[in-house]
DNA sequence: TTCTAAAACATACATTTGTATGTTATCATA
DNA sequence: TATGATAACATACAAATGTATGTTTTAGAA
């Protein structure tokens, strides 16, 4: 296969592997291979794995057609909610992953939760209180994504940038001031990375909220 | 694994395998045979064979993690995104198909589709450009329900309002107008029950753009 | 009892599939 | 031009997994 812009390729086997996971055939790496048309199965594998370092798949290692997809990309299993949980208690859970997932029993191979938004700071940013993000707990940010990061001990969602060495916390809303917190009381939770409002029956489609 | 009364182990396996595959994990013939505590291969492996030859299960011969449920039966459904709005009629736009996002499963799911939103005029509902509604085909509207209706040939995202015997599409930006079709002229598609926004990659969670 | 069929076992082998190592090609950029 | 990063290639190896062959056990019927 011809060299190819970066990131190309990698999109569209993203896509393909979805499909056959969604479909409920999880491909192999030489059937990706082939599908591009790649001389080489190192090629797709490299791919993969780039895929699974960016968190967008999941893989049982050395086990035959061992992708899947993060928990809340499977249907009829999403992430906790976890808008009432103390902060206290997020905060653990973030530094103690095993405990966290002890508690919540959802999946440890990826780290995403769900949060149910308070208040008004993001919206114009279209978030609003009552939406519920998905954050995947990661510690690269960069400047301009959405965050949810620990104030005051508590989960706030908020705009990451970080200007001359100052780390600012921006809301979306003129009315809220812009947070300039010490990078040491500054703990990000993780990049928001989908938001979802449910407008009918308090229940978000295809959510289990245990609140 | 001790002898078992003939039929019964089976369909106990049949029930693990089936649970396995709609959970989109096929399993492999020794996965089978841990699960159930044998102490050969083979004995799930005749198993699984026997099921194969009632037509309780299809297999790939020779692939790994080969085995398959004959009727395509799985958790959740396939909600087409229609990708573009312009389409004349309802059948129209869900016939051009962008992708399938997953939703859970509902008794009509035929009645749900999605929709990718263009434009600003609902974004002081805090529905972007780009957001991804998921609308429940129904005659019921009520006043304040955000629907999708046919408004020159075109989809649109509104708020329905009937006030005093006049339909209403309303935006929710004031820089647009509101909308007051006759109701012969006016189709709702249906109503919108969620809202999805992706902030990573440009794709929804659990969508596949292929068609 | 003896016989038979299903179930389970034990072992070995073949194919599929994941993984490792090193090389070459292409693009962007200093 | 030189250099680094990403993509793609080629080959070999290791592990996972399907398959084959033969034996033993059990329950029920002749």
């Amino acid at each position: 296969m011809a060299y190819t812009k970066p990131g190309t390729t990698r999109n569209r086997i993203y896509r393909f592997v979805r499909k056959r996971l969604l479909e409920g055939q999880p491909p192999t790496v030489r059937e990706v291979q082939e599908e591009f048309g790649m001389r080489s199965v190192q090629s797709a594998r490299n791919q993969l794995n780039i895929l699974v370092r960016e968190g967008r798949l999941i893989k049982q290692p050395g086990k035959a057609r061992g992708f899947r997809l993060p928990e809340i990309l499977r249907p009829g299993s999403l992430a906790p909610v976890a808008g009432s949980v103390s902060a206290g208690r997020l905060n653990v859970a973030v530094e103690n992953i095993e405990g966290y997932i002890h508690v919540q029993s959802f999946s440890d191979e990826n780290m995403l939760f769900a949060l149910r938004v308070k208040g008004d700071s993001m919206i114009d940013a279209g978030i609003l209180h009552g939406d519920i993000v998905l954050v995947r707990h990661q510690t690269e940010i960069h400047p301009g994504d959405i965050v949810v990061a620990m104030v005051d001990d508590e989960a706030t969602v908020k705009e990451f940038w970080n200007a001359e060495g100052e780390i600012q916390l921006r809301p979306r809303n003129s009315n809220y001031p812009i947070l300039s917190p010490e990078p040491d009381d500054l703990v990000i939770l993780g990049k928001v990375i989908e938001v979802r409002r449910h407008l009918e029956t308090g229940q978000l489609v295809g959510e289990h909220i245990d609140a």
